[in-house]
RNA sequence: GCUGGUGUGGUGGAAUGGUAUACACGUUGGACUUAAAAUCCAAUGGUCUUAGACCUUGUGGGUUCGAGUCCCACCACCAGCACCA
């Protein structure tokens, strides 16, 4: 007798699988053509821990499900080795990124490989070789020519640690995404993209595709559409106009002051001679103040009056201009109104200089008193008072009618403003593919011909990022000093690289087509393959990679290349495997190591113990307490299988049967993997107890638990057939589909709805809502009357108990399920 | 502060408004064994001495014949955003 012993057989499998080439289809021929995708991983030297497994085990489960389901299914696999995250690391062990690149690959691989993921290895993508960078630098240029790359002087996110500029996306509640450093603010010239163009598509296309909730509402957060109203109001003394950016002009005639950003363009301006001194010494250190000063402040406000006045039109209310770096400059017009009576900032602001206080809106709970506390201010509901023509009206009613009367005297004009900011793509590192720019004295910004591309990343032996704001190409000469392509005279190459969030926003395109040499993409291949079938990823990247990729990919259609705008209709987001409670990373030295278990119980062990911990959608805590209970599974399973005796199925053994066909199917569609599995459990524990399994019911059984567990059913399923060796295939040929082939390539069995339907039903009685008795009927009586079921009902003592001697008030009869008595008390 | 989400046995968790605690782990008892491991069988939410009854899905209300599930309020925890006007 043959013991399971999961290390001989999976290694075995998973070489032949990949010599066979099982999983890779035929991406021109294919009929039926289906892509699941794992968001693309950037994996690091040190390899995979089992938190990092766990989405790729559960987008394995569902891409060989649809496999067996038919489809031509591609699974592909590849890393982003580009980056900070990268480079960081090299610096930290010392190495260079190009020689541990190499390493990273190879170990990230031999993990996938081993935990039996089914991946297209002949199609792979790494972002760092020159035959992949290339086309993300023809999509810089792709950009360029739509006018979509531009490079301008900004106060940009600067990490001082890893001494490059960030993205807004990058910078997580004040610190940098990669190395938690405090982010300063810099003034510097960057290439960013025009991302603001596409805010209303990226908003509108969300109410269609079918996301994971939570990632959409936190990609419409972060694109913040606010529909408001700019009002200028005249200043005293002066020809100047100061315009304000407001979404509650319905208060309007509480407004007793305005307030500029430091950096308003107005401050100089107007500011009066014997203010200047102070106003200029508040601009001078709230400028200089690092983001990290900013936050210890709190909501403390500071603000220095300027001596001039505003006049608000409404009333001809003399309204004292303020500055404060509580606004800011870069959003609306870096002016706002003080409302502080139904604005808590204002109010602070207002209570901190003494400013005066206006209600305008009465809330609910009927305050109508002078507000002198910050509870008291109203900001979401109410009715206008001291508004002359708004009093009475609701606030939201307010607000339009005030709008309306802006705009007719032309005070105001309404306007729509976003949180999304455009999208800084330099970065002043090493470790990326250099921007495609070239710097002529004569002709100005000339783009690298596409021709010329790759523009490639030398060796540099000192790759440190020098935190001047240049970054490490910028000392090497060979590499910038070039010709420029126009008029031939000297010329200075782009040094800084671009975001890393550049080569993972199109790296989906590349899959279907990575042996070409002389275009990106194919349109028929695009045509077939995209968009992705099935995205499957963690929602911590709701507001970089999937923002990014949806407006590359709409970019991409809009220049005539793609014929869809966006790139994952279906995207859900997976749950995060924690450990002890926090994230795992080697710092807080919590990382588990999937090796080991995978040496102790095998990689269909791990991989089931993973996805029946709970929900794939939440993931968990990872305590391997319990792995040895899926280990007990397959071990029964290999028994059921290989010792068990067949015997000519039973009644109850099909209806078993097909009624985990049909859960095991519905729960994979919608990746409930953990109740597939309790579900699998229990139809061997039917067929343990009868000890006994027909034939057929032993292959479904392989079948149904074949993308969970895929070494031991190939196994098993190989022995069930006494499989003959398979014909030697000439070199390169691709594997025939055979009848007694790889489990992987067989079909998911089907449910014969026959042996769903019960024959006998348990109708359960309850009086006044309790359970009390349990009846079983046949299918035949499903359709009585519910007066005929009560009298069976009363024969059932336990029932007669609660009912007699009281009067049965009402009768509630759903069908085939429950019957309720309501008696008196 | 804002926006989401979660709260169920000793543990992980399951439950289209219709038998709460499926499945698994753990624990206890038993079988096998000289013994242990492995395996198999049985029990396993709580209270009351048992038949049986009552209680139980974070807390308090509500809707309903019937609520873990729907509504309101509150508490706790988690995630994202945050001086965004």
């Amino acid at each position: 007798m043959k013991k399971y012993q999961p290390k001989e057989i999976e290694n075995k499998w998973q070489k032949k699988w990949k010599e066979e080439k099982l999983y890779s289809p035929d991406i021109d021929k294919s009929q039926n053509p289906y892509y699941a995708l794992m968001m693309f991983p950037y994996p690091s030297a040190e390899g995979l821990h089992v938190g990092n497994m766990y989405p790729f085990t559960g987008t394995d489960i569902f891409a060989r499900f649809k496999r067996m389901q038919g489809f031509d299914v591609l699974e592909p696999i590849g890393l982003d080795g580009f980056g900070i995250h990268s480079e960081n690391y090299a610096l930290k062990v010392n190495q260079h990124p190009m020689d541990l690149s190499k390493i990273t690959e190879k170990r990230f691989y031999e993990q996938l490989t081993e935990i039996g993921d089914a991946y297209d290895w002949t199609r792979t993508v790494e972002t760092y070789k020159p035959e992949y960078y290339k086309w993300t630098q023809w999509l810089f240029l792709q950009m360029y020519k739509k006018g979509l790359a531009y490079k301008k002087a900004a106060e940009v996110n600067w990490c001082p640690s890893c001494k490059t500029v960030l993205a807004d996306e990058q910078v997580i509640a004040g610190v940098c995404e990669r190395c938690g450093s405090k982010v300063e603010k810099k003034n510097l010239e960057q290439w960013f993209f025009k991302i603001t163009d596409y805010a209303d598509r990226l908003l509108d296309n969300l109410d269609w595709i079918d996301w994971t909730d939570k990632v959409k509402i936190a990609q419409r957060n972060w694109i913040g559409k606010k529909t408001g109203i700019n009002i200028s109001y005249k200043i005293e003394e002066s020809n100047e106009e100061v315009t304000v950016f407001t979404t509650r002009p319905d208060t309007n005639f509480g407004t007793t002051f305005i307030v500029l950003a430091p950096e308003h363009q107005l401050v100089k301006k107007i500011t009066k001679k014997e203010n200047l001194e102070e106003v200029d010494k508040y601009i001078k250190t709230s400028l200089s103040k690092s983001d990290e000063e900013r936050m210890a402040e709190g909501r403390t406000k500071t603000g220095v009056f300027t001596g001039a006045y505003a006049i608000n039109n409404l009333n001809g209310k003399r309204l004292p201009i303020w500055v404060s770096d509580f606004v800011l400059g870069g959003f609306g017009t870096g002016a706002v109104v003080g409302v502080p009576g139904h604005d808590i900032r204002d109010f602070e602001f207002a209570k901190q200089f003494g400013l005066e206080i206006i209600r305008v809106v009465v809330g609910k709970d009927g305050d109508k008193s002078e507000i002198t506390e910050a509870k008291q201010v109203q900001e979401e509901e109410g009715t206008m008072v001291n508004s002359q023509f708004l009093d009475g009206l609701d606030i939201h009613e307010a607000t339009q009618k005030i709008m309306d009367y802006l705009e007719e005297k032309t005070w105001g004009e309404r306007v729509t403003t976003y949180h999304l900011r455009d999208w800084l793509i330099s970065r002043q590192r090493y470790w990326g593919p250099p921007i495609p720019i070239i710097y002529c004295d004569e002709c100005g910004t000339v783009p690298v011909s596409e021709k010329d591309l790759p523009v490639e990343l030398p060796f540099v032996e000192n790759f440190r990022p020098t935190g001047t704001g240049k970054a490490p190409l910028a000392s090497v000469e060979e590499f910038y000093n070039v010709k420029c392509p126009n008029c031939g005279g000297p010329a200075k190459r782009e040094t800084d690289v671009s975001d890393t969030f550049l080569d993972s926003a199109w790296y989906f395109l590349r899959y279907p087509n990575t042996e070409l040499e002389d275009k990106a993409f194919d349109e028929a291949r695009i045509k077939k393959w995209l968009p992705v079938d099935m995205y499957i990823g963690g929602a911590e990247h709701s507001v970089l990679h999937l923002l990014y990729s949806r407006f590359v990919t709409m970019v991409l259609k809009d220049l005539g290349f793609l014929d869809f705008e966006e790139p994952f209709e279906h995207f859900k987001a997976h749950g995060l495997i924690i450990s002890e409670g926090a994230k795992m990373s080697k710092s807080k030295g919590n990382v588990i190591n999937p090796d080991k278990y995978i040496k102790e119980y095998g990689a269909d062990t791990l991989r089931m113990y993973l996805m029946f911990m709970g929900p794939f959608s939440e993931g968990g805590d990872f305590r391997d307490a319990a792995i040895g209970g899926l280990y007990r599974f397959l071990t029964r399973v290999w028994d059921l299988i290989l010792n068990t005796p067949e015997a000519k199925e039973t009644e109850n053994e099909l209806k078993t049967l097909n009624k985990t066909i049909k859960k095991v199917g519905e729960d994979i569609s919608e990746l409930h993997f953990n109740t597939a599995i309790s579900s699998l459990m229990k139809l061997l524990n039917i067929l343990s107890s009868q000890k006994s399994a027909s034939k057929e019911t032993k292959k479904k059984f392989m079948l149904l638990l074949a993308p969970f567990a895929p070494h031991i059913t190939e196994e098993l399923w190989d022995m069930l057939n006494s499989r003959q060796q398979q014909p030697i295939r000439p070199e390169g040929s691709r594997p025939r589909r055979l009848v007694s082939g790889s489990i992987h390539q067989q079909s998911w069995p089907t449910v014969n709805e026959k042996y769903l339907e019960e024959e006998e039903i348990s109708v359960i009685v309850q009086v006044n809502g309790r359970v009390r008795e349990q009846l079983t009927i046949n299918n035949e009586q499903l359709t009585m009357k519910k007066e005929d079921l009560v009298k069976l009902a009363l024969e059932s003592q336990k029932v007669k108990k609660f009912v007699d001697g009281k009067e049965i008030k009402k009768t509630i009869y759903v069908q085939g399920k429950v019957l309720n008595l309501v008696v008196s008390d």
